[in-house]
DNA sequence: GCCATATCTCTCATTTACTAAGATAAATAG
DNA sequence: CTATTTATCTTAGTAAATGAGAGATATGGC
């Protein structure tokens, strides 16, 4: 239906219209980590820092900072606060032993990913709904504007 | 490149690199947020808001607490240090006098404009080079995300 | 109309989490 | 071995959230 509709209109019109989606979903997408965060009892930064930790693998507290902008002080806290709900946990580093390495705990945090799940079934749901080809223009387009949000990050943070 | 490499792929290898795909540039979205926030000079979260309103045209502070989830408490000092750098001002309610309304003040908000700018032009600028139905597929996909992350949120907030 | 109740925003005390500065400990260079 | 650098943690001060509740206005039953 949207489909349809969106078919018939001029290119103008559909960028113009895509914009404000994005924007929705992306500010809906915040929302959603916030409401994910309440449930599990933590708060949605310290969330996202966990999900970073999971998709980087073990990262000593400097990286953690470096990623997340925060200072050394502010990620102390955010691990003792992890720590202390054990979904991860603080081991020394064998080659340097002033490091600090932060390792999720794999065994504790799948009720956090149950809660992840209706939503990737959802989406799953809709994606499953495309052709190849249109799969290939969603994943072309994700990549794509992943880069230039970093590029662009990159250009608000240094200098200027 | 990647479309034409992604175009080769089966469709469940494509949903398994798009899941990915969507989860860093969503990441890269809220670091973005976070970046302008700064240069404006406002947290990140007083930054979605304002965007909020601005999205959803007057609203109450009771509508902006219900939407970012804050108390109400939260909501009155969020509104006013909005409005003591003169982004926002409160309106009387005429029909409900126990009401204040919140409208952006949209000749004030030029240089927040701006800072989103550069990065509106290259995603149009990725965008300029889809077809018209590859477009539809883009919207079509954002707006069904969209919702379905809506009533996700809804359903992890309301009870259960 | 009047009263009880509900709704809406704001206030205030407390709590939480960040920054900035600096202390401590370990690694590395000279 | 000493000086410097690197990495984390500690602490004091600050910003912003929560939760409870006050004050003002609206609404519905009588």
């Amino acid at each position: 239906m949207a489909t349809k509709k969106a078919s018939q209109e001029g290119k103008q019109a559909l960028v113009g219209r895509l914009m404000p989606a994005m924007r929705r979903s992306s500010a809906a997408g915040v929302l959603h980590g916030q409401a994910i965060a309440k449930k599990v009892g933590v708060n949605s930064s310290d969330l996202e820092c966990l999900d970073l930790i999971l998709l980087n693998g073990p990262s000593t507290a400097g990286e953690i900072a470096r990623r997340t902008g925060l200072t050394s002080g502010a990620v102390t806290g955010l691990i003792d606060r992890l720590e202390r709900l054990d979904l991860v946990e603080r081991m020394a580093d064998a080659n340097d032993r002033r490091k600090v390495l932060v390792r999720v705990r794999e065994d504790k945090i799948g009720p956090i990913g149950a809660l992840f799940s209706p939503l990737e079934k959802s989406i799953g749901a809709i994606l499953a709904g495309y052709s190849r080809e249109e799969l290939a223009t969603l994943l072309d387009f994700f990549e794509r504007s992943g880069e230039v949000l970093l590029a662009r990050v990159a250009e608000l943070n240094g200098g200027k």
